[in-house]
DNA sequence: GATTGTTTCATACGAACGTTTGAATGCAGC
DNA sequence: GCTGCATTCAAACGTTCGTATGAAACAATC
């Protein structure tokens, strides 16, 4: 008996998750990845949909917690008008760290491309475990945003912070795709190299003036 | 004879696709959807893989032809220091055109939760096809914008060109992402106003003053 | 109206899928 | 050393997958 087994097949399953989608990923490759018999899948997990749903558990829960702690000390700091940058950081930063997080034994899969590649699933079996995951906090970032902006329409709020989102899941994308566009001469490894890039960018989108009518 | 055969395929391979990705998607479900044999995907098509290459042909060249011709106009209107904004527009609005335009008969499913769909997929059927449709799109619009903004630095523009694409990504999510953020409020569908909320972050980002070091 | 070429159809192939089973194995406590 | 429980294993279940086949249906030419 080893305890490992089931995180054998939890970091395999992230990294043929990853490269093949849950659709692609078989429960046969996925149990030769982790070097087990294919039947502890179901006896650890009961169906190939609960492996799933471990992988998320295990991955955003600690980085939501994360989050929240950054975001609460940020507005612990300064109720009534809270930093703006704070709040981004709280909100890239732990999702970053994870995503560029060199690939290792306990690791074993760049998490960014798990992250949006699951992000973007239509399966119901993802998208119900996603949403899990993010409800409360995705809430929280944006009532903390609308403090730091008390000015911006609630619309134009949702939308900007729409926008924000959508920057961070971009740059956790698997496939180089900011290497691609810059010939190599730009490579998107690192959380802090992408925070220092990533947050004057997100400030000034939020804090643009309201143009439209 | 029906010429439309080959239509009818395609438009239920967008469909499909769009919902379960190109493994969870299967020929015969995609046959019944479109009302045809089976064995037509082979006959019209040859293989599974090149029917979505041949649903990526038909979506994405038109729309990175629109783009350039646009981004030629603004160019054209003044080469030396081209409107920061018009490039965007180009960039934005004919994706964001077809990823809200409303299904219909010829055009099934909302285009763009296909396109997020396939944009994020690792498998290299999708990639292949995505990229042969996107290289040179791409290295004219950071090209276009360095004119606009000479004095960014090459990483930081491709940077901040990246996360312009992350954005403009992340609207066409097919899941209304926006609409559970904003528990409602705020729907996304509508090209115009997502151009109108888009463009003024993204210009706000792009200007941000260089403040990391 | 027979011929030719194109397109549809029902059906079948082998392979791979998720899941189940029941026997083998390892390891506690006694 | 035997018992009881947790875990692993090889093998098989029925289903569905992508692809291939050969006959039927159709359209157009002469």
């Amino acid at each position: 008996m080893q305890p490992e087994t089931k995180t054998r097949l939890l970091n395999a399953t992230e990294l043929l998750l990853a490269q093949h989608g849950p659709t692609g990923a078989s429960l046969r490759s996925i149990a030769e990845a982790a070097g087990v018999n294919l039947a502890a899948v179901n006896y650890h997990f009961g169906s190939k949909e609960s492996l799933i749903h471990a992988v998320f558990a295990r991955r955003l829960g600690p980085v939501n917690e994360r989050r929240l702690v950054m975001l609460d000390e940020v507005l612990a700091a300064n109720p009534e008008n809270p930093d703006l940058r704070g709040i981004l950081r709280a909100l890239v930063l732990p999702i970053l760290e994870i995503a560029f997080l060199p690939p290792s034994e306990s690791n074993p899969v760049q998490l960014g491309s798990l992250m949006i590649r699951l992000y973007t699933e239509p399966a119901k079996v993802v998208e119900r475990g996603f949403n899990e995951q993010m409800a409360c906090t995705a809430n929280r970032f944006v009532e903390a945003i609308h403090k730091a902006l008390p000015h911006l329409d609630p619309g134009t709020l949702y939308w900007r912070t729409h926008f924000c989102v959508g920057c961070v899941v971009h740059t956790m994308h698997g496939r180089n795709i900011l290497a691609a566009l810059s010939k190599g001469t730009v490579i998107s490894d690192n959380a802090e190299k992408a925070l220092e890039q990533m947050i004057p960018f997100l400030e000034a989108g939020l804090r643009a003036g309201v143009t439209h009518e």
